[in-house]
RNA sequence: GGCGGCUUCGCCAAGUGGACUAAGGCCACGGUUUGCAAAACCGUUAUCCUGGGUUCGAAUCCCAGAGCCGCCUCCA
């Protein structure tokens, strides 16, 4: 089995091999933290969790950085508009470094929610000032640069390679002449390295060139420099910062350093809403916490990857509620699978059902080898639910080993690997010695007295009340069990 | 205007030359199970936007057309 990405820089689908070979080092493009984060946060992101969480399940020492930009990136890729951290800071009031701190707690606070693994590191592009400076330096010495009334821009002509990612011609963009004039520039399609700064821009800092502040796309090459050194295994990022952003970086990391940054250039695609583009400017931006309150975050965890990476996802109501159903039935079957752990008895395992384990498993990771088929993956987990279920309903023995390797292997697939399958459900939190199981023994006992007289009115009238307050209970052969559905 | 992508069952969505008589989920219908439910199981539902072409063979490759969308402003 080997591992396979679409390449973004090459358009194909390459078999992966890192620089070193146990090692993968990783950076993704992180948040500008002006704001709240939002559904298109979410797909990138639990994208590039599930990538990270593939890349340690085969064994590779993955180093994930993903910066947290909270100076440079400003309101239009003219090097003219605004810093959008500092106007927002200005508008509700607060500091710079107040604002960014604020709206990068719920920026993490969400990503947890969602079961995204941290990165190893968070840098921020405040902190690497003096590192972002040290690059600008070098590629004015290298001649790739130059000066121009405080500030520096990257002469885009010098690097010959300038539009290898993006497909894009140097005479295409000036044809665009969407950018504005900028007379500093000798070119239009020169992007700013270091901006200097207006009295009133008070995130400032002092350089070679006078007080300012850094570009946009220079922290990402600084910081993954630093802590993944040149080239790079994997470099993450949404597909709408192809052009400029990451064209951008290579031109500032290959021109310094004389070596290819990137080996494997991975986008992911947008989410729209109700079919529309969500765009700041359509208003029709849903923020992780407003959906957090309709939907659970597995819930839009499972639906994101029920969609592969590199395809569009459109949010809706409609394909919520499915997923959400689509993750009960799974979740159902290893809550079954669970409580009769609770009461198997040791014994020669069912021996049969190993074949069946092993399928299922082997089609789920071959799913995850072609370049992260999650779609394909989760039918594979529907696949083996199906089996698991007709094993639990039928009245074979199953020994406890058995359905602890069932266990283990939805642990190993869908826990470890997508993380849409909880360690431990709500039912089994719940303290036998808790006040709450104790009434709940009374109720089921009392009810199932009733129904052995067949007093069906005085039992469906408890299931449906408990139903009301979320409770559900469930007849089986063996006894009535109960569960909190809210 | 430049660059790129998409069009597969009612809906969502895999599959990118041969095991496709097209995975999986949602919905619907029929059945099994159940006191009735719930859960679960079984079954029913597509020849892949249109028209040409390449090939022994195409959803998959090529050409033309139709429709939709993204990037080149904001935005992951």
């Amino acid at each position: 089995m080997t591992l396979k990405f679409y390449n973004s820089l090459t358009k194909k689908k390459e078999v992966f091999a890192p620089v070193h070979e146990d090692h993968v080092n990783m950076y993704v493009c992180g948040p500008t933290v002006y704001d709240h984060p939002h559904i298109g946060h979410a797909k990138s992101y639990v994208s590039f969790d599930v990538i990270v969480r593939y890349l340690r399940y085969l064994g590779y020492k993955v180093r994930y950085v993903q910066n947290i930009t909270d100076v440079g990136h400003l309101t239009d890729n003219a090097d003219t508009g605004e810093d959008k951290i500092l106007k927002r800071a200005q508008r509700e009031r607060l500091e710079p470094a107040e604002l960014v701190e604020i709206y990068t707690r719920s920026y993490f606070e969400d990503m947890d929610a969602l079961n995204n693994v941290r990165p190893d590191i968070s840098p921020r592009a405040t902190a690497h000032i003096p590192e972002q400076i040290e690059l600008v330096e070098r590629l004015i010495e290298k001649g790739y640069a130059y000066v121009s009334n405080g500030s520096v821009y990257f002469d885009v002509n010098k690097f010959k390679e300038y539009g290898k990612l993006s497909g894009r011609k140097q005479e295409e963009l000036e044809a665009g002449a969407r950018i504005e004039i900028n007379p500093e520039k000798r070119n239009p399609s020169d992007f700013a390295l270091w901006k200097k700064a207006e009295p009133a821009h008070i995130m400032r800092w002092k350089s070679p060139w006078g007080e300012g502040f850094p570009g946009w796309h220079l922290e990402c090459s600084a910081m993954s420099m630093k802590y993944l050194g040149q080239t790079l295994d994997i470099h993450g990022g949404g597909l709408e910062n192809t052009f400029p952003h990451h064209e951008c970086e290579i031109a500032q990391s290959e021109a310094a350093n004389d070596l290819s940054f990137v080996r494997y250039w991975i986008h992911n695609n947008m989410v729209t809403v109700n079919g529309q583009k969500m765009g700041k400017s359509l208003g029709n931006f849903i923020t992780l916490k407003d959906a957090f309150k309709k939907y659970h975050p597995l819930t839009i965890r499972f639906f994101i990857l029920t969609t592969h990476y590199r395809s569009p996802l459109d949010f809706s109501d409609e394909a919520l509620d499915a997923a959400n159903k689509g993750l009960e039935r799974l979740h159902n079957t290893i809550q079954n699978l669970r409580e009769r752990l609770g009461h198997a008895k040791e014994g020669s395992s069912s021996g049969g059902f190993y074949e069946k384990l092993d399928h299922y498993k082997k089609t789920f990771l071959e799913a995850m080898d072609e370049d992260i088929n999650t779609p394909g993956a989760i039918a594979a987990l529907f696949d083996l639910s199906k089996e698991v279920n007709t094993l639990l309903n039928s009245s074979q023995e199953i020994s406890k080993q058995c359905l602890e390797d069932i266990d283990n292997l939805y642990q190993e697939l869908g826990g470890n690997i997508l993380a849409i399958i909880p360690k431990t459900f709500e039912f089994e939190k719940t303290d036998t010695s808790n006040i709450l199981t104790s009434v709940m023994q009374v109720l089921i006992d009392t009810r199932n007295e009733l129904r052995k007289e067949k007093q069906w009115q005085l039992s469906d009238f408890i299931r449906n009340k408990l139903s009301e307050i979320g409770i559900a209970l469930d007849d089986k052969s063996d006894g009535t069990t109960w569960k909190k559905t809210k």
